[in-house]
DNA sequence: CTCGAGGTATCAGAAAAAAAGATGACCAGC
DNA sequence: GCTGGTCATCTTTTTTTCTGATACCTCGAG
C-alpha cells in the first residue's frame, strides 16, 4: 500500500532542507537531482502535507516540512549514534572539559550536541563559559580554556588557532508573513535596504551584518537594535521590520496568525560558520579530544 | 562501500531482538527468514560487532547487541512520532488525565512511553498514581480514575473493562552467566526447581509465578523473596539463585565482571500481558482518549 | 518579447537492492 | 540413527531506486 518510509528519503529531504534547492542538495550527497525530487515527492505523498514550498529560484521549507525536519534531523542523528557506540567501549572517560561559546552559539547550536555527547560519556562534565568572541579567543589561547566554540567567521587570523569549521548556516531574509517586502519573490539586498530593519546585537551582529551589506555598498535602515532573540523574533512577526539571519537561530514562530518567513535573498551574502578552536600546539586532555573528535564528526554530516 | 544502514534493517533486527527467533521476527513482519537473516548479517557486518548468539533454538542478543537494540528502539519509535504529528494538528488539548498504574508497570514501561506523548501534547499533564493491581482495578471501575495500566494477565473477568493488550512480553530464565543450570542450554522448568529461586514479590510476582509452576505440576525452590529489582539483580548476577522474568524488565547488568543471562525455557511459560483498562461504559475526556488513543496505536509494532 | 539560465517535475530504461524459495549444516531430543 | 526445529547460503525473481533526457516554469537581461 502506501510504502514505508526510508533512511534515504529522509537524508535526501534533510539535505534538501539544509541546502533549499533539491539540485544542489543533489550535488551535496551525490545523487541526480530526480533522486531527490522523488525521495521528497514520496515522503510528501506518505505524510499527506506539502513539505516545501516550490519557488523559482529553489524550495522552502512549509510550516509542517520545518517540524518534520526536527523530526528526520533527530532520527539520522540518533543513527549515527547508534553506529559510533559499538566500537569505541572507551567511553569511561572522565573528567571535565573547560569549554568556552559565544552567546548564540551556546543558545543555538550546541545544546543537543553537548546532549548526545553526555549520551556516549556519562563521565564527562563540562565546565562552560559563555563569553563574548574575543574573550573566548583569548582564554583558548593563553590556555584557561581547552576549547572554544565560536562564529569563526567573525575570528580574524584564524590560523593563530586550530580550528575546524562545524557548520555553514545560510543567512536568509525574515520577514512577517504578508510583508510587501515578500511580494518581490526574490528580494535584493537593495530591496531591503528599503525597510526598516531590525539588527541584532549579540555576537557582534553589527560587525558581520556591516560586512556584508558594505560589500554591496549599501547599509540597512536600521529602526531597532536588540540583544534578544525573542524580542526580534516579536518585532519581526509583528511587522515592525525585517532582518536578515542565519537558518541556525531560525524557529518558526507564531502567535495570532502573525509568522515569520524566511527567504534566500539574491545577492550573495556570506553564510555564517560555526567553528571549534583550540590551542594551536597544546595537546588536549583526553576528554577535550574526545569532545573535539566527536564534534567534528556529529557535524560531518 | 559499507552500504548504508537501513530503516529496514532496523525493523528486521529489533523484530528479531523481540522475539528471539530470526523465523518467528520472519513471520511477524511478514517475510521470509532468510530477509531476516540478511538484514541482521549486513548490520553486523556494518557495525563490526556480533549483534546475536546464534542458539540451536533462537538466538540470543548479546550485550552490545542489546545496547544497538535500545538506539534500534528509539529510532523507529522517533520515524513513529515523526510520521505520526504533521496529520493530527489538534495536540492544542488541554487538561489533566487522571491514570493509575502498578508498580513495574509504572518504573519499566510507561516512562518513555509517556515522554513521547507529552511531546505531541504539552500542554496536557498527568495525574499520575502507582498502587497495587487491585487497587487500580477499583479506582477505573467507580471513575476515580480514567485509565489503569496494569499486568493483564493478572486480571480476572477482563470484561468488566473496556480494555487492550499494550504489550506481551516473553518470560525468560534470568541466571549469573557461568551458572551451571546454564550448561544444558535448554533449561526446563525441572531444571530450575532445583535451583536456589529468587522471587519477585512486587506487582503479584508470586500469584503468576505460581501459576505457570502449578501448571506444570512443579514448585520453585524459593531462597529467596524481595521486592526490589535492583536487590533481586545483584543477588541474580551474584550466583546466588536464578528467577524467571520477563523481558520488559530486563537490562544487562554487570558489576566486577559478573553479568546475568537470559535464557528461553523449554516448557511454556504464559507471556506476560501488559494492558489498559478503562469504564466500560464511560466515554473519556479527551485528553485521555487521546492518550489512549496513543498508547494503542504506539504499541501497535 | 524573446531568450537563456536557473530551478523542479516527469518519464523510460538501466542498475541495484531486496525477497523468495530451495538447499545445506547444525543441534537437540527421541 | 532419525526427526523437527534452528540459521546460513545460494540462485532466481521481483521490487525499488537511480539516472539522464526532456518538459516546463519563472525570472531577468538584452
Amino acid at each position: 500500500m502506501t510504502s514505508d518510509v526510508t533512511l534515504r528519503q529522509l537524508r535526501y529531504f534533510a539535505a534538501a532542507a539544509e541546502t533549499g534547492q533539491f539540485s544542489m542538495a543533489a550535488a551535496s550527497v551525490f545523487v541526480s537531482q530526480s533522486a531527490i525530487t522523488n525521495a521528497v515527492l514520496l515522503l510528501e505523498d506518505r505524510l499527506g502535507v506539502k513539505l516545501f514550498d516550490r519557488r523559482p529560484h529553489g524550495v522552502a521549507l512549509t510550516a509542517e516540512g520545518h517540524s518534520f525536519y526536527q523530526h528526520a534531523r533527530h532520527i539520522l542523528d540518533s543513527l549515527q549514534d547508534a553506529l559510533r557506540e559499538p566500537r569505541f567501549r572507551i567511553n569511561d572517560l572522565h573528567g571535565a572539559i573547560r569549554i568556552a561559546a559565544t552567546y548564540s552559539v551556546l543558545g543555538y547550536f550546541l545544546p543537543p550536541l553537548f546532549a548526545r555527547f553526555r549520551a556516549n560519556y556519562p563521565d564527562i562534565d563540562f565546565d562552560l563559559h559563555d563569553r563574548g568572541r574575543r574573550k573566548v579567543e583569548a582564554a583558548v589561547l593563553c590556555g584557561e580554556m581547552e576549547l572554544g566554540v565560536v562564529i569563526l567567521s567573525n575570528v580574524d587570523h584564524r590560523e593563530r588557532f586550530g580550528h575546524h569549521v562545524l557548520m555553514r548556516s545560510r543567512r536568509q531574509l525574515w520577514a512577517a508573513s504578508g510583508h510587501p517586502v515578500l511580494e518581490q519573490p526574490y528580494p535584493s539586498l537593495a530591496d531591503i535596504a528599503r525597510q526598516p530593519y531590525i539588527l541584532l546585537t549579540i555576537d557582534e551582529g553589527e560587525e558581520s551584518n556591516r560586512r556584508y551589506w558594505t560589500d554591496n555598498g549599501l547599509a540597512p535602515n536600521v529602526a531597532f537594535r536588540t540583544n534578544g532573540m525573542e524580542a526580534l523574533r516579536g518585532l519581526v512577526a509583528h511587522g515592525f521590520g525585517v532582518t536578515i539571519l542565519s537558518d541556525m537561530v531560525y524557529r518558526p514562530w507564531s502567535l495570532e496568525g502573525k509568522k515569520i518567513e524566511a527567504r534566500p535573498i539574491l545577492d550573495a551574502i556570506p553564510h555564517l560558520e560555526v567553528g571549534l578552536i583550540w590551542a594551536k600546539d597544546a595537546t588536549l586532555a583526553a576528554p577535550a579530544e574526545a569532545l573535539r573528535q566527536f564534534l567534528i564528526q556529529a557535524c560531518g554530516n
